[in-house]
DNA sequence: ACTGATTTTATTGGATACATTATGAAAGAT
DNA sequence: ATCTTTCATAATGTATCCAATAAAATCAGT
């Protein structure tokens, strides 16, 4: 069979590209639990020749999302909410270890005002006249910089590795998380408070108590809601 | 070239052996940092065909031991003994993360006189007439049954997935620890002290004392020398 | 009808040929 | 002498072919 181009978009990798979709697909729950793929199978489904399926095969095992059976191909791995609340947890030391080291070390002044303009803009935005929804989307997206900056800046290249796994979770099996118009207001309270969490971590780092940064930050990854945050 | 096949040993996939080979080699250090490695070059050494090198390259890559450099092949990545001190704290936070999670869900009778056992072991092994260097490698031994045993009990995917890289570190870095028979006495007096916070650790699960256990063990992980752990 | 052996089939493991790309070197022009 | 352009080389990306393997299905014998 001739090679037919695939028809996604960028200029990536063939394996990228298999991975992305694949990664995507068992994420939003297209692909569900116990789902069996080969390489056949997947070369098949989007047209690409069996090298590269193999190769995103074998990267989507490595990162937790689908699991090598013996002889019989790959199945799509699922997760519970138990599993989920685990997740949740070690991100939450994975985070506090990074603000308490933040804080132990001293940030520059550059982060600080950084992080304190993302506070304020989080402010902004929660207390603004948008739509509730709008409201909500504002602040995933600057809590995602929040966090983002602070476990970038704690350069430690194993911390953020145990992090990337816990990027990419499958979370339909919550049943889809969907923005209830009806509890906006009190979403929006709740995320007020998580703000408020925010200044206080940040409050930690710069008076440079890391025992206070630390638990602080672990007690908040733990308390944002799913929909409030990590995925990408 | 007909396929001569690779003189490793087991019956295991020739991607495994390469990746085997080549962490082993990286690990102890006769491919050093920065080494560039290709496809052609692994396939070319260890006699297999470029596809398995493939395997094995992205598979250390998805490590953290190597490196893909945009066009040009792969670089082994090096640790630096900060680095490796971060290991290290992410792996106590993750080990204490473990003990608090069995001291607030308890353990079964099982896995305590296991513990129990492993504790008596280590104590029995170090206060015995044996080579202070065989003693060493006794305590090595069921030290790491014991973390092991915590690891697994805690059955926490992800906690036991975030684990797996610090397990495979290159150690050469620090400049080979070797055993140093003059102070051979001072290192088995700090296993011991090392076992009595086992002790410690276990009495602080069985009180259901989760914060105790949590921090105990923490602090432990971060204290125990390179050499008397981990190392696969 | 049941059990065991054999054949078939689905699927991965591995090798190689071909395509593509990026880097480095060399040559020519200014 | 330096810059630019072109060409060569080395590396990866991809497809496909062949081999090995394990599960399933079929067939034969009792």
């Amino acid at each position: 069979m001739p090679q037919t181009p695939v028809a996604t978009d960028e200029n990536a990798t063939s394996d990228q590209k298999v991975v992305t979709i694949l990664r995507q697909r068992i994420m939003e729950g297209s692909l569900k639990a116990d789902t069996k793929i080969s390489e056949v199978l997947v070369s098949e489904m989007l047209d690409v020749s069996r090298t590269p399926a193999r190769m995103a095969l074998q990267a989507l095992e490595s990162e937790g999302l689908i699991r090598k059976r013996d002889g019989r191909g790959y199945t799509v791995l699922s997760f519970n909410s138990h599993e989920l609340a685990q997740a949740y947890e070690v991100r939450g030391v994975l985070e506090g270890l990074a603000a308490g080291t933040l804080a132990r070390e001293g940030i520059d002044e550059a982060l600080a005002t950084d992080l304190g303009q993302i506070i304020e803009d989080i402010d902004a935005v929660l207390t603004s006249d948008q739509d509730p929804a709008e409201r909500v989307t504002g602040f995933q997206s600057r809590n995602r910089d929040f966090h983002q900056a602070i476990m970038t800046a704690a350069e430690n290249r194993f911390i953020g590795h145990a992090y990337q796994r816990l990027a990419h979770l499958p979370l339909v099996s919550l049943g889809s998380v969907v923005f209830n118009a009806d509890k906006a207001e009190e979403e929006i309270t709740r995320l007020k408070f998580a703000n408020m969490q925010h200044r206080l971590i940040l409050d930690a780092i710069l008076r440079r108590d890391a025992m206070r940064a630390e638990s602080l930050m672990r007690e908040h990854a733990n308390q944002i809601p799913i929909y409030t945050d990590l995925l990408v």
